[in-house]
DNA sequence: CGACGTGTTGATTCCTGTCAATACTCGTGG
DNA sequence: CCACGAGTATTGACAGGAATCAACACGTCG
């Protein structure tokens, strides 16, 4: 089954135009990548990249939401990456994957070849200098959750999630805004990936974030955050952000 | 007190030359790093950056160990890198630090204002692709520590602590070498930091480790394996790397 | 309706954190 | 020279938070 286009395919008019990789691109360059690119769609639950795969390409997400994994042979497992729309899949220069990249929800992607794609890098200052931004803001979020992982009890880690979802899909200005309502894109199962945590616990700390009244639930999925500097105390991060 | 350089300021000569950020830069380039370079050294347990600080350089680290750490105000810190000889210390692009570097043996830096290195990065292609490169290793980096925290025990937290140090700091080859020692640079409470644990539960595992006879002490840092394999196998990591 | 995927809740275990006492190493100074 | 103290490390007792094992609830789809 084919997932149908619900997008201009036209940059001109693309949502992430200003945010991923080509947003510092001049009208020339932006020519060169239109000429190359090309879209894929992934449903929900389908692996876009197996590790120890050749890549044949790298992308922009476009729309939906797609998480990096690591697993061993023991089946452990922990999501290292939360890629949402305007994220770059992929790492130019390498031959394999060594994480496989799964759409938790329907995916969208601006792909480009690998190959080309590299020659573009190498080529177009405006690329390779937003590649290297790009990749220092990534490793900056992951040092974050190394601090999440490392450090934080399984309730704040569960706050500091809601307020990364709410962060990064929410239009509002999390600093004036105080009540605010989001949609989760991972099951509890895949936040536990994430956040190091078992699915029952992620399941018990909602229950009592909700108990508490610091959140509300409609649904499995959707979160109403009543107050959002309670929240963000619950958090741990201790006047940060 | 002042450090003597133990070392020749020439970039020809350098340790780090073939492996920093410089690695691939030609003669022309050289000379232009090798005018605007200066050294300087720390002693252990000195702070090379504070977070919330005014950048005023970026550099490669040429000898030393320093850490990258996040801590908050209620006292709970998390060592979010651990920056080897070679390794690029400060981010391009950005004006104020958002986490310590302390300095944990003596290190010297091979330092450039960072003004001007970013006007380096945007001019020298050679310096922007490196520099991509070593971030997306170190993001690579990031996320199997990601794993490590999130998922692994105290036991494969030790050990695949070790095995990093391992293949870090010796010119052998791991996968030929059998028996093996190391120097440790952190201390069991720099340690815990890294590995998101307590000073008391790395100490314990080491005891444990010892009396398995997996590791041997000489002293408190330095750590003879005897068999590599059989470390390699308690790092969790089931027949990856 | 029943099966399946997803989520909640309970009982129990156990790993790691916490609190505390003690050892070891290395300088310093009386 | 030895006592002393600071910093570092080890070990023990105990507590607690999250994992594990298990039962059950809810919604959807065939």
């Amino acid at each position: 089954m084919t997932l149908e286009l619900s997008f201009s395919k036209n940059c001109d008019t693309c949502p992430i135009r200003h945010r991923a990789v080509c947003a510092t691109c001049d009208k020339q360059e932006m020519e060169t990548l239109e000429s190359i690119k090309y879209y894929q769609t992934y449903e929900a639950g389908r692996t876009i990249m197996w590790s120890g795969d050749r890549m044949e390409f790298v992308a922009s997400i476009v729309s939906g939401t797609a998480t990096i994994e690591h697993l061993t042979e023991d089946g452990r497992k922990q999501t290292v990456g939360l890629m949402l729309p305007s994220d770059f899949i992929g790492r130019p220069g390498r031959e394999e994957a060594v994480y496989d990249v799964t759409a938790v929800t329907d995916v969208t992607l601006c792909c480009f070849r690998r190959k080309q794609f590299e020659h573009l890098v190498q080529n177009t200052p405006h690329i390779a200098q937003r590649m290297l931004e790009m990749a220092l803001d990534e490793l900056d979020a992951a040092r974050d959750w190394m601090f999440l992982l490392g450090r934080k009890t399984a309730r704040e880690k569960i706050a500091s999630f809601l307020m990364l979802i709410a962060r990064r899909t929410t239009a509002s200005d999390l600093d004036t805004a105080t009540e605010l309502g989001i949609d989760l894109p991972l099951t509890r199962d895949a936040m536990s990936d994430y956040l190091g945590l078992t699915l029952e616990t992620v399941s018990r700390q909602f229950s009592k974030l909700k108990a508490e009244g610091i959140i509300q639930l409609q649904g499995k999925r959707r979160v109403i955050i009543p107050d959002l500097d309670r929240l963000r105390a619950e958090a741990g991060d201790a006047g940060q952000h």
